[in-house]
DNA sequence: CGATTCCATGGAATCGGTTCCACGAACAGG
DNA sequence: CCTGTTCGTGGAACCGATTCCATGGAATCG
């Protein structure tokens, strides 16, 4: 338990023969340095094992090689791919990534936009809640390089890689309608977020479109977590008129739905028809297989951390809208139950690379494939 | 456009008319303080919206307020909830998240863990993975307090806290033996991890002594990941006599059997039974709903975050080790057609509070309920 | 060959906090 | 009334890097 000071540039540059500017250099990659004290810097960091200290690096260059990446929260799994995609991509361009979850809650979102102030991240990358004010406006007072992520804040402007849900919501709409639905159930994520906001807006629009009911009773309001979304299923399936199929606006909510049905003994698909906004791996597998909007996480994380280097760099990147497109499996589409079984023994799209099997490929690195 | 000048304790202290040393002593609750310049000073900070610099604060006192948390995927849910949990835990505790994915990679792993080192975290959890070579050597060769979560690595004693899967594994054996098994085949992880390590040596100590086929061909290597999940039900299930049920030691890999053998046109619970090592909130949604042994992770994160804060307080906690059981559900249970299709419409676990809808009570904080 | 540029280098200032130390005032005890 | 604590305070050192600036030697140029 002898606790040996940590070793400083100073011990480097001493074991070097140099002075401690000119191990700096070296260390830090400065071009003005020549080959003879490189190779003394350098073998005697590592001879010494040496690890730059980054606190007092970041205080005196002002750069912390550190971004914030705030979510709502990591379970779900739409976060939990974007998390990943960020983090993946930061990382390629030398930056480490601050993770913070709001859980939703818009206290405990300005409760980390504080630290990452306080951090002095490089920048942020932010799905934000709620109306502009709090800890994000002290981001921008601030100017610290911020881009919105999925989500934006009316009025504030910044930078943005959004999913334009307008088309996956009028695909999906058009083609509950052309399955012979009239009365669709919608269950909408909390207002104070923009993707919810805009989704209800688009699937209105959608709806009366194509000539569907308008009945506002068939709008339930969720708050984009699984128990809402169970909530809202036994809501609208219990009304006197109930709708007959359901359009969930993120897919905890969908999960819940998919779990209130099978509760109150009403088949998906067979008995009413469920779409989900967001698709996730697991949704092909779920008997029957989940319709869902899907969009490219992946994309979005990378397209985001891209777009926030830039506006590290002092440009004005413009935002971005990714496309959402409709995947039709089979809890949208009716069948006779003797089609249903044939069906689950060759799902429709299993087969190809869409499966999720194969869903891994963002990165084919290190698949090992197997060896027994 | 104007940069201003960031605002800085000398800034506060002036205004509020104090010396820099009172101002800092107010600002980081130190209790030598007269209430008078208290006040001052903390009014002082609010008009000037001043953010302490954490990089100057810590270089200084040597304490970060961060601790690094090191899983191999996000996207795996078990990790996500891992990570959710020690966050919110941490959080509560007054240490913010970096966040580390190893993405089942060493080289990953070191990269992040030299992050921390440089970092100067006050403290490391990690689910580490690799024998106990580079930087987690480094790591506590600087005695940088550190705990492991769910795995661990032979010759490296820190505290840690696991699952004891032997319980699980050998309930499900005897479970499937029951059943009427005799054949099962095992989808392993990959020998590198701890778990994999123990799941398998339960599991072969669980077939010997229920008295099952021990035959080798029965066990498929795969790496934890979902597709080598789907080319081990493949590979296992077209074998000259196929197992009738499998075991996958991880949920991604349970993932990715079900999805082969959908597209191999095996049902799973009806033509060949399947357990998965840890319990995914929507397992319970599959048709059949899908057998597997659970563990409390939101217990294990809380666990991992206390223990760690004892290390840094200089105690030397006991290593803990949580439970995990079986949770049977349609997957694993032979059963008519007739049957099947009246538990559809009402599935054995679904009613209780341990329902897929119910499960996110690790923190039944703001549940709003519906407004509608 | 002398003047100028180039370049690697070391000394010292600096980033923005925390903390050591000395000091003076207020207060209690004898 | 004098001594001994206690307590709030300010000046200054300090944490460990980066970076400004001056310097001296080598290389380049007229």
């Amino acid at each position: 338990m002898t606790t040996t000071a940590p070793v400083t540039i100073r011990d480097v540059a001493a074991l070097a023969g140099v002075s401690q500017a000119t191990a700096s250099r070296v260390l830090s990659g400065n071009p003005a340095t020549s080959p003879e004290s490189r190779t003394r810097v350098l073998s005697a960091a590592a001879d010494l094992d040496f690890r730059p200290n980054a606190q007092a690096r970041s205080l005196r260059s002002t750069r912390t090689q550190t971004l914030g990446l705030l979510i709502s929260d990591v379970r779900n799994p739409f976060f939990a791919d974007l998390a990943h995609s960020v983090e993946q991509a930061a990382l390629d361009r030398g930056y480490v990534t601050l993770l913070g979850n709001a859980n939703e809650s818009t206290d405990q979102q300005d409760r980390y936009l504080d630290t990452f102030i306080s951090q002095r991240v490089d920048g942020v990358i932010a799905a934000p809640q709620g109306a502009g004010g709090g800890s994000l406006t002290a981001l921008l007072e601030r100017s610290i390089p911020t881009v919105f992520v999925d989500r934006t804040v009316e009025g504030i402007d910044v930078p943005s890689v959004t999913t334009d849900g307008r088309a996956g919501i009028r695909e999906a709409v058009r083609h509950l309608a052309a399955e012979g639905h009239t009365r669709l159930g919608y269950i909408a994520g909390p207002q104070a977020i923009s993707t919810a906001r805009q989704r209800l807006e688009a699937y209105l629009e959608a709806i009366a479109e194509s000539g569907l009911d308008q009945d506002p009773h068939l709008i339930f309001y969720g708050d984009f977590r699984s128990a809402s979304g169970a909530a809202a299923a036994e809501h609208l399936l219990r009304l006197g008129k109930p709708p007959t199929a359901l359009l969930a606006a993120d897919s905890p909510m969908a999960i819940g739905a998919v779990a209130a049905m099978r509760r109150l003994g009403v088949r998906p698909g067979a008995d009413v028809a469920l779409v989900a906004f967001d698709d996730i791996e697991w949704f092909s597998l779920l008997d029957p297989a989940l319709t869902a909007i899907s969009h490219d996480v992946g994309a979005m994380g990378r397209a985001a951390v891209d777009m926030l280097l830039q506006v590290i760099d002092g440009h004005r990147p413009a935002s971005l809208r990714l496309p959402s497109r409709l995947v039709i499996r089979k809890s949208s589409v009716r069948e006779s139950a003797v089609q249903k079984s044939a069906v689950r023994q060759a799902p429709a799209e299993s087969a190809g690379p869409a499966g999720p099997g194969s869903r891994n490929d963002t990165k084919q690195s290190d698949q090992k494939e197997q060896l027994e």
